[in-house]
DNA sequence: CGGATTTGACCGGCGC
DNA sequence: GCGCCGGTCAAATCCG
């Protein structure tokens, strides 16, 4: 299958130089039409996420964190970083996940956004299961604007499966409207644990994959610190077992670093322009056939500007990576 | 044989 | 009220 991905890939690829007539423009171009400021980025993600997200949710989602630290708190942990297999040389990654990872690899790029958070709500699942009726279950869960917290992150890789740690079921594809790509939609296997997970390409640079992240994994990646499927024999991961949620609510962590390969200066990052809120992290990394992916989220919660934080997150990556052949 | 995918149908919300 | 749309379910299917 995976190779059926990468094929897939490729396939892209070409298509995306044919029909791509500024492959150097990264999101950038789709997504900032102004090179002006970071909330531009902010909403058409957004909007993109929701399909009637709209500012107002924006901001009431905003809000909520606002108004909700301590949720935050909560469900802190953020999709840790796995480190899969990554026989990077960099320095020792480590720990935080904020801690940007030296730019093992030329082929990496980032960005993030996230939104809503919500408070626990039981999920009541009772369906009912009539057998009358062929499928009459709504979900009630909020299929709008709940308030769960939302992490996208958008990765530039050719896969779509980036192998985040955690154990993924598909349970849904649509067929994305303005996009020649399907969404793939995917809940974590683990009992209990209810996180989602929805990953879609994006239309205008397809090496670009959104993946958005719903709500907190429960438990700690079942993947093995030390491992089985690496043929590496170095675990990366240090020691990735705290025990359960960052005991920090203010995360402040201040990764929002993109990578910037081939344009110098299309990265963006996120940007609440509300003032409000700023949450962040995750990253993940993936080595796949040579290449490697990138990913990293934030949020941000004070008015901030981008402008100094980018600067100082940006990583220039002048190395030009030998993209693929092809 | 068990678990993960696939895939078409269905549901609730929203816009017109 | 109807149709569109995003999201989800679940039966069938695939695969190790
Ligand atoms: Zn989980």
């Amino acid at each position: 299958m995976e190779e059926e991905k990468i094929k897939e890939e490729v396939l892209r690829n070409n298509r995306d130089q044919n029909s791509m007539g500024n492959p150097g423009l990264l999101f950038s171009d789709a997504i900032i039409p102004n090179n002006h400021t970071t909330n531009l980025f902010d909403f058409p993600l957004i909007d993109t996420i929701d399909s009637s997200f709209k500012p107002s949710t924006f901001l009431d989602l905003l809000a909520t964190q606002d108004y909700t630290p301590s949720l935050f708190d909560l469900f802190s942990p953020p999709p840790p970083p796995p480190q899969p297999p990554l026989p990077l040389p960099s320095s020792a990654v480590a720990e935080s996940s904020e801690v940007l990872n030296t730019p093992t690899t030329p082929n990496s790029s980032s960005v993030s956004c996230s939104s809503t958070e919500r408070a626990f709500d039981n999920d009541d699942v009772d369906r009912d299961k009539s057998p009358f009726n062929k499928q009459l279950k709504a979900k009630k869960k909020n299929q709008k604007k709940g308030r769960e917290p939302r992490f996208a992150f958008m990765t530039k890789s050719e896969v779509d499966h980036l192998d985040d740690g955690y154990r993924w079921r598909k349970y849904g594809q649509k067929a994305v409207k303005n996009s020649p790509y399907p969404r793939s939609y995917y809940r974590c296997t683990t009992a209990g644990c209810g996180v989602k997970k929805r990953v879609e390409r994006s239309s205008d640079d397809p090496s670009i994959v959104v993946t958005t992240y719903e709500g907190q994994h429960t438990h700690q990646s079942p993947i093995m610190p030390r491992g089985a499927l690496s043929s590496t024999a170095f675990t990366p991961s240090p020691q990735q077992q705290p025990p359960l949620v960052f005991s920090q609510p203010q995360q402040l962590y201040r990764n929002q670093f993109t990578y910037a390969p081939a344009p110098p200066a299309d990265v963006v990052t996120c940007g609440g322009g509300f003032g409000h809120v700023f949450h962040s992290f995750g990253e993940e990394r993936r080595l796949i056939d040579g290449r490697t992916t990138t990913t990293t989220s934030t949020t941000t919660t004070d008015s901030f500007q981008d402008h100094g934080l980018l600067q100082d997150m940006i990583v220039p990556f002048p190395e030009e990576k030998e993209k693929k052949v092809n």
